[in-house]
Order: structure tokens, then C-alpha cells, then sequence
DNA sequence: TGCCTGCCTTGATCCATATCAAATGGAAAA
DNA sequence: TTTTCCATTTGATATGGATCAAGGCAGGCA
């Protein structure tokens, strides 16, 4: 019922419209689901992250690609036995429904990003996710100095953005010119003050905790 | 514990921020999310349409502006007997994660528009949307003329689509110029080959069912 | 009847981002 | 070491949609 799979970093997990008979969560590392038209434009419109779940109950293929970010670990279960796991705890299912809220919470505030923010916006914007998620293992990133290894490539985040690689490549030239961001080498990042690249998210920061 | 409210169109049903002790679902009429930044941009990130829920068990305060788009009647349940619910009668967790999962992939492909698509297929994708919504209400649109009464305003159709209301103005012009759209009046529209219009969506239509 | 008052359309111009093209740099392979 | 191969940066130019600015049209109200 319940086994491993690994991926390398690159490898696709499944594609679009292929049979899945089986849900999987991540155990370790980082994938992508992705949306492509014919004509090959591409959109990134989910990230999983270890303990998050991929798969429907009730779909027998599918919806996205998704594709290994760097290695991975993902636990996968046949489709039929967690089914009926579902129906005899009930805790899954409720657990299952917390998950897919934040989810689509996370969606919608992309969907605001897509819409409605610049180029110069959409860079900040993924820059504070990535820091404060990998912040969220222990330190408060609002304060002082944070760095990170940015696991995308320019393409990936333009993917990500709904923007074209030389686009990312140039705000994020701009940002460093500013002094928001500093490229250590092209991936390592660090953000001297994590409230400057914030201003540049064009959230309300208002609302932010205070604790 | 459980009781109707009744909003005409255009009245704000609960501000983001707001403190909200209720959840609800809508009974009948159609009512929008959307979320606004400080200068005034938004964006539309989800549509209430009847039977649609509202409100997340475990969360104090709204996190979208929800609006009614024509007059609406919703179902309210007091937030704290609908938890209890929820851990008495599991099908409600059951079924409200199957809700939260069709909004979820209705996010994702929305996405894909707000990111990828040109103005004229956003149009045309957001026309498709809502004629085939209505028509499934029983009938089968892809042969032969469908029509319909749109209920949104070119400047909720732009918060819909980030575009500006002039850009959907335009391409509702050309779209009718081309003979894809006839305006019966401005907010009659009517489709005489549907599969023309889903033609300009750029999506993929090989995918179509074929019952 | 005529005048508001909201939508909506259309035109002119601008600008942010895409597109096309080339150069750079760094890391693995030879 | 040199070569090759990518990812990335940077430059030049094009363009789709935004912005600014008038009008037009229909329905409600005086």
C-alpha cells in the first residue's frame, strides 16, 4: 500500500494527463507543478514542499506536471486503500482539508501576483516566500541579515512569475544595483534588511506580526 | 445556529480584515472574492456561484473582500457549532475538501490565464467559462448558439482578468468584429460557434470530451 | 421632454516587458 | 590546460497593454 520513490533533481515525477493510481506526499526536497500550452508557455502554479500532497481522491489522472526541483523522496499510496483509508478516519480527511485551504490560499495570493503586480514586485515577492519559509525552520528573518541558496534557475522563476528569464535576469540586477538583494555568486542570496526587500513586495506590511 | 442573509447587488458582504464568526454558503446568486493592495490594484481571485462555501473553520478574520455580484442569499452557520459538526459527521469534511479541491484546480488554471495568456485569450477564456457554467444547467454548448446575460461590468471583468476595463473593452470589440461574439446589447452575448471561441482560448481542445 | 449619471467605446500616446541577438562566466569534461 | 556546455547577463529593438482623454449611449429621474 504505502512505498518510496526517488527522483534526481530535474527528473519529471509524472506528466499531464498520465494515469496516476496513486497519492504521494514529500518526504525531502522541493517539486513543481507546472501547466503548459501547445505552443510550449509555461506556468509554475504550485510548489511541494516536504509534507505536502499531491494527487486527487477520485481522479484517475494527472492535472499537472511535476517535476523534481532538486532530489526527492516522495511517499506514495495506492489509490484505492487510502480511499478507503479516508473513510474510516476521518481525521485524514480533515487534515487533507486544512492543507488544501492553505494551498489555496497561497494560490490566490499568486493569482494577485500574476495579475496585478510589476516585474520589480514579482521578484521581491518570491525572494520573501523563499527566505521566510526557509527561515521558517527556527530563525525570525525580520530582523537583520538573511541568506539563502536559491534552488531555481532564472527560467524556473520566470515559470514561477509569468515572466521571460531575461526579465527575472534584469530585475534582479536592478534589485542587487539597489542594494536590496546581494548575489554572493549567482545563487547564494543575502538581504541586508529584510523589511527593504518586503517594501519591495507590494504587500501591505502593515498587517505584519509584531511579536 | 444556522441563518439566511440577503444582499442586493453591488453590496459589500464582509471586508478582508474583518472579524467574521460565521461561515456560509451561497444559496442562490453569484458574489466575488478579491483581494486589493494599498494603491488600489485588485484583483478578482475567486467566484461564489450557488452551493459555493465561504469561510474557513479555524480562522477568525476574512482574508478576501467578498462582494455581491447580483442580489444573493447566503446560508450563515455559526462558526463554532459548524466545527463541532465537523468532528461529529465526517462526509462534511469529506465533502467540503472535494469543494476545496475544485476551487483549488479552478485557481491553478486561472493562473495559467492571469500568467500566460494574451488579453484576447483572457477574454475569451472568461466568455467560455461563464457560458458553460450556464449551460450546465442541462444542455450541451460545444454544438450550435449559446447566449447568455453577462453579470459582470467591463471593470470587474479587468479585476477578473488583470487587465485595464479599456484593454477588455477593446478586445470584446475585436472579438465581435471578427464574428467570434455578437452583442445582442452590452450585456447580451451570444456565441454562434462555440467551438470558434474556444478556439481563441489557447487552450488545448484535443482534450474535449467526446460523449 | 430633456438632462443626468453610469457604463462603455474609441483614439492617441507611452512605457514595461517581450523578443531577438550576442557576449560573459563558471563548472564539468576532455 | 583547453574545450564545451549551460546558465546568466546585457544590449537593441519591438510591441501589447496601460494610461490619459474625449465622446457616445441608454435608462432613470426631474
Amino acid at each position: 500500500m504505502k512505498y518510496y520513490r526517488s527522483f534526481e533533481a530535474g527528473q519529471t515525477v509524472i506528466w499531464s494527463g498520465d494515469k496516476m493510481d496513486f497519492v504521494a506526499s514529500v518526504v525531502s526536497g522541493v517539486a513543481t507543478l507546472t501547466k503548459t500550452m501547445e505552443d510550449g508557455r509555461r506556468q509554475m502554479v504550485g510548489l511541494l514542499l516536504p509534507s505536502d500532497f499531491v494527487g486527487r481522491p477520485g481522479r484517475a489522472h494527472a492535472a499537472y506536471d511535476v517535476t523534481a526541483l532538486t532530489d526527492l523522496v516522495m511517499c506514495c499510496f495506492r489509490k484505492a486503500p487510502f480511499e478507503e483509508m479516508m473513510n474510516t478516519t476521518p481525521h485524514v480527511s480533515q487534515r487533507l482539508l486544512e492543507m488544501t485551504l492553505d494551498e489555496l490560499d497561497a494560490a490566490r495570493e499568486w493569482m494577485q501576483l500574476l495579475g496585478r503586480k510589476t516585474a520589480r514586485e514579482k521578484i521581491a515577492s518570491l525572494l520573501a516566500i523563499i527566505a521566510r519559509r526557509d527561515a521558517s525552520l527556527g530563525l525570525r528573518p525580520a530582523k537583520g541579515k538573511v541568506a539563502f541558496d536559491l534552488a531555481l534557475t532564472r527560467e524556473q522563476m520566470s515559470d514561477y512569475l509569468g515572466l521571460t528569464l531575461e526579465t527575472v535576469s534584469r530585475q534582479m540586477s536592478a534589485l542587487k544595483r539597489d542594494g536590496t538583494i546581494v548575489l554572493a555568486s549567482k545563487r547564494r542570496i543575502e538581504i541586508p534588511h529584510f523589511d527593504a526587500l518586503l517594501a519591495e513586495t507590494g504587500d501591505d506590511n502593515d498587517g505584519g506580526v509584531l511579536t
